[in-house]
DNA sequence: CCCATTTATTCACATAGGTGAATGAGTCTG
DNA sequence: CAGACTCATTCACCTATGTGAATAAATGGG
């Protein structure tokens, strides 16, 4: 947060975060896993100073590419302009998505779409990003999970 | 719902909303006023059905643009490529942003939030359109006001 | 201008999720 | 292994928002 963003990376292993810090609260808004593309998008476009945090959670492995090189090789490979709008839209539907489920879906049923999303999330994210993630208390996770 | 989205539009009177039927209800996920762009993104650049609808609500004035011809400009008209990366991000933003509401603040401090953007909204959209938007029933949204 | 329809408000009650505290379980370090 | 953390669970109670019904207000067509 606050840093310029200059590369776009490749998650080869492991996890990671996006969070921003609201009243000295971590508050997860994304999650990259293998094989996710990693940036902050608006700072490394614009050359702005990022609005939110980006860590990894796990011991992980990522691919980092400049911008100015991949500016500079698509030139040579047209291809590479296919990456930037996968990314772009990468980004927009995965929080179009977790807009439309925090309008329509309660919590249970929030849970339950990650969940099968991302089965295994559970045992890579302690319970309390994957809470935060989802709009709600730590606690109010434990009571949808013991419901069940 | 449904169709191939094949124009980008620019909002030069009126207003649109951008929304899913949900169990034959409809979910507003976006509205646009007067500057705004207007397209189902993920339609336009893939060649894929819709997955929402978008309509006027107001007596309306849109420049619509095809993006075949929007293409091919872009070769003498480079410029053009900005307006193609501004609409991402305007999505993008703009999604990303209600997400954050949606997780970070209350129904009423979300209302509150819309007025501050856009302090005429509720003479130009009906409110069970503003509940919707900002994910609570037209009657929550009664009391918000009624308190205040 | 009147009636029909749509939209907004209000109320009483129900429920989901928040809050703070206590407890338990898991993990790390020495 | 003991102590210190960190994280997850459970509980009792609180509050915001949902729900359904009744009413009021606004709108639109004849």
């Amino acid at each position: 947060e606050g840093q310029y963003c200059k590369n776009v990376g490749f998650v080869e292993k492991g996890s990671f975060i996006y969070y921003h810090i609201i009243d000295g609260e971590e508050k997860i808004c994304d999650f990259a896993f293998e094989k996710d593309w990693v940036t902050q998008y608006k700072s490394l476009l614009n050359k702005l100073p990022s609005e939110m945090s980006i860590r990894a959670l796990e011991n992980s492995a990522i691919a980092l590419m400049n911008l100015e090189k991949i500016s500079t090789l698509s030139l040579e490979i047209p291809k590479i302009n296919l990456m930037r709008s996968t990314l772009a839209e990468q980004y927009f539907t995965k929080s179009t998505q977790r807009a439309t489920n925090l309008t329509n879906l309660n919590a249970t049923d929030r849970y339950k779409a990650l969940l099968k999303e991302n089965p295994t999330i559970h045992k890579r994210v302690p319970q309390y990003y994957i809470a935060s993630y989802l709009g709600i208390q730590p606690q109010s996770l434990s009571r949808i999970r013991a419901k069940k």
